[in-house]
DNA sequence: CGAGAAACGGCACGTGTCGTGTTGACAGTG
DNA sequence: CACTGTCAACACGACACGTGCCGTTTCTCG
């Protein structure tokens, strides 16, 4: 039994501090170098605090993550699939898979294969919301006549965001906006109507 | 200086201890859970010898898993591009992502993200050859007519197996054999002659 | 406004794993 | 039959983890 703190009476200021710090020092010395010790050190905060709140880094990442990738990767509906799907699969590319926080995103992904429960948390916070976002959005696309009728919309989503993962993890480079643009398009031809 | 060890005195008996006890515990245990000292006791080994061969775990594994995967991932070329991409594929969905070895894959690729030797030799000794070896099935296939004459083989390659690793890493789910095989026939669609 | 409760920073501690160093036994080669 | 180098066994320092304690600060409630 952990004894339950008072979430109320949390300071708001070390909140911050924390996932500031946890950010940065990810984004500077890769998340693998970076210890706990070093995120209260930066955040002029205690290890003892950090465990208060969090039980492990990848919690601590993961929540300063979502709110990074929160605001910015939201679906719009233009009416235009292939334009949408650029707009919201690009602000991806860019916030979490470009740069240095790549090797970030990719640093939690890799501890949630040896830690259950932040890939728990990995799926119910980021991921989901996102699929299922992404899976309404074509689904409104089919209703348009946009999509095939029987186009298997979870076979798309996964043609459209499984290489994106697939290049990061794997290091094989990652997408130009071009080159995202033209598979956006041909994952898209392979559910277009029917030219009947 | 690392004192470079003479390979032809070297203990083949130990190494393939080593190479079983190591696949056999993070098959046990997870990737994660396994420590170089749990190995060398079960391979009735002294750690300082599998530190003389290999520079870390991954390493060690990460030879394992070559030699599971080495044979039984080949491409065949029965003139029937669709039947041999399911052939192979459902050989790596068999070996390396499904089961215990999934496990043990995804530990490897996670370790791949701290650790930049591990990921070059991942990419060189298991990655490079498969990804060139599907494409040169591809450029056959498209040489025969059965693509388009300008389908992007790179990107078909990307598309196919994309997915199986989004889905292993991001604990989705893995495929069945069936939605693999329409998985496979939908992306060929994408890049099919085109009717005219 | 004051007393109490709870989170806070600072510090020390035990634990587990890492990668290396040392030793003496053993096997292959000239 | 000596020489060279790998082998198992054990000990070691370094490092990060996660927890316990203590005195201080901050917020809440009577």
């Amino acid at each position: 039994m952990t004894s339950t703190p008072n979430p109320q009476r949390r300071s708001e200021k070390s909140h911050r501090a924390t996932l500031a710090a946890a950010m940065d020092l990810c984004s500077e010395h890769g998340y693998g170098n970076v210890t706990v010790e070093a995120i209260a050190a930066r955040a002029g905060v205690s290890k003892k605090t950090i465990y208060r709140w969090w039980p492990t880094k990848g919690a601590v990442v993961l929540e300063a993550m979502v709110g990074i990738a929160g605001d910015a990767t939201q679906f719009p509906d233009t009416g235009d699939i292939t334009a949408d799907l650029c707009t919201q699969m690009t602000a991806v590319l860019d916030h979490v898979m470009t740069g240095p926080r790549a090797a970030v995103y990719a640093g939690i992904i890799a501890e949630t294969q040896h830690d259950a429960a932040l890939a728990r948390d990995l799926r119910t916070q980021l991921l989901a919301p996102r699929i299922a976002a992404a899976r309404d959005r074509l689904l409104v696309a089919r209703a348009h006549g946009q999509l095939a009728a029987d186009a298997d919309v979870d076979m798309a989503v996964d043609l459209l965001y499984g290489p994106l993962y697939y290049r990061l993890l794997l290091h094989l480079g990652t997408y130009s906006h071009d080159r995202l643009r033209s598979h956006i398009e041909r994952v898209l031809s392979a559910f277009a109507p029917s030219a009947a």
